[in-house]
DNA sequence: AACTGTATGTCAAACGTTTATCATTTTTAT
DNA sequence: ATAAAAATGATAAACGTTTGACATACAGTT
């Protein structure tokens, strides 16, 4: 069996109690049976029981990473990024991936509770959960609405179309189509055809927005790509993301069109992935150092205080990454 | 405060031990007073409390895994397979990026233990740790050789570089390169090597051995490859995984070296990543659902019997995916 | 000698659940 | 009507830890 606390204090020649505040450090201690203490921890290999302690009141130190699938290089890195951050200040995580399934997410979201989770860190798809606000829990959102009294942390979306948009036609380009995901409310990609039509309208230019689903695989991707280049001269695109935007290359490719010169191509994210293994690929990068950084510090102030007040909405600034494909 | 048995028990009128009896199907029960209990709990959004539960000498039905970093593709695809797998078998999962740093493994190793996991699945880069004997835990590992009486899955990497190689000289190359991690005792890689190496030497060919250390940044790794590129005239190039075989691409891109007429090029791992949006790229495919599959089954057979007997390996057969690289 | 501060111990309650035991009541079958 | 089976309850112990109350012992100061 396991060591357990009364084992460790037999070894060490003291009482539970003591090496009880040894452990939390409570009370009056001398060094020695500190030592003596931490010596019979070692040999037992002794490792207190955090079911147990947080049975007691404790925070069990666990924390929910809800997002749709981690298969995601985007969402991959922003997990990755969190649980670093949390590991420093010796929280765990607890993985989700939701699927965009919003039975997925709701079971994983009892099943968290019952884990007694301190909090949770969600970027899931699924909107209008109304399981959020009962239970009261921290919950801090990646860039998507989930009810009030949770804070979005977002890049900023508006800004990050209209800078697509803009170099799109600073680079030539005069018929620009933005390749998006399916909008409904509150989705943040709404930001940035939002703000690439906003952009193109200022200069008199006639937006062209094809929705392509988000489920799609990127086979069906690729077909509904070939032929929408196929029936429409765009010379720009702006992709609302970046593996879309490695997709209409290849199909660019495909179709001959040289990119930049027949057609500039503008993505979104700029994960290290990208950035690493496709610098040419000209994209709107996420600070995702400072996007993770954030939503871990929030998270901990609302578990340190329940009723910390928190902004709505933290927008925070993207910027131009220049490749040679815009 | 959150809802406790007592509380679903006043509320449906019957006792705590019809309660605890509905929740764990125990002993006889009527329809009437399940239905009833049901309706207070879904009335109180009861959850039961995990930790007391496990504290009674239930499974927490929690696996730890680890993995040296999520943002790698190939593991962000592992991961995330490995979860939905053990989510649908009421598992959940606690994440660790080892961040291939011994302390940090052994940090999550300590943690796990005291979240009383109730197994782990490790792929992590650091070898000979001791630590994950002593602990009488279930693990199964992936690729890596971590203890005796550890059972490892891993793809045929041996006949992956042998694949490798072949497919290089049929597509015409016969100064053959192997670009690949630094080796050491009981890493995959070597085998992948070995594989390269004994097709070479059947053929007659001389191996070309480079290793690129595993920490080395994209960036530093793109210099190294283009030096090296520079100074031999390789016709063929085998990467020990995808990745660096998109910086090779890159680097050839820029010497003006036409892949496949003057530089062949096979990767390995071929990720759904890499085969969706990389589909021109010849690869070795690891065969990640399997892998899986495999990796969750003997994990769940010894957390079910911890004395049950298992192989020390497992080797799944690889695929050569053809693109146009070779 | 009396006091203070430090160091340890004993004991027991509490956290929320499970489970066994024993008892009681209701239902069903004969 | 009687016995057996089914349904529920009351009670308490257990899981491993934390924490408070209280007691005791010894060191160093006055």
């Amino acid at each position: 069996m396991k060591p357990k606390l009364n084992d460790v204090a037999q070894l060490a020649g003291v009482s539970v109690t003591t090496v009880s505040r040894v452990i939390n450090d409570h009370g009056y201690l001398s060094e020695k049976t500190k030592q003596k203490v931490f010596a019979a921890m070692r040999e037992l290999h002794y490792q207190p029981n955090n079911m147990a302690r947080s049975l007691q009141g404790k925070n069990t130190q666990l924390v929910g990473l809800i997002f749709s699938d981690i298969s995601n290089p985007f969402f991959a890195e922003l997990v990755s990024r969190i649980e670093k951050l949390l590991f420093a200040k010796n929280y765990k995580v607890i993985l989700c991936n939701s699927a965009d399934d919003p039975q997925k997410e709701r079971d994983y979201l009892q099943m968290l509770m019952a884990n007694q989770v301190d909090g949770i860190i969600a970027g899931a798809h699924n909107l209008g959960i109304e399981e959020y606000q009962q239970y009261g829990l921290p919950i801090i959102s990646f860039d998507r609405y989930l009810s009030d009294n949770v804070p979005i942390v977002s890049s900023d979306n508006f800004n990050g179309g209209w800078l697509a948009a803009q170099t799109l036609q600073q680079a030539g380009a005069d018929k620009i189509a933005i390749f998006t995901g399916k909008s409904h409310a509150g989705s943040p990609t709404n930001g940035r055809r939002e703000g690439y039509e906003a952009y193109l309208k200022q200069q008199g230019l006639t937006p062209h927005v094809h929705e392509l689903p988000f489920e799609l695989s990127p086979a069906l991707k690729t077909m509904e790509i070939r032929t929408i280049l196929e029936n429409h001269a765009y010379n720009g695109v702006f992709c609302s993301d970046d593996l879309t935007a490695l997709l209409t290359a290849n199909v660019a490719q495909q179709l001959k069109l040289t990119i930049p010169t027949d057609l500039r191509l503008v993505g979104y994210d700029g994960t290290a992935l990208i950035r690493n293994y496709h610098p040419n690929l000209t994209t709107i990068e996420q600070p995702l150092a400072d996007i993770s950084t954030l939503l871990v510090s929030l998270l901990l102030q609302r578990i340190a205080d329940a009723n910390c007040t928190l902004e709505e909405k933290y927008v925070l600034p993207v910027k131009l990454i220049k490749g040679i494909t815009a």
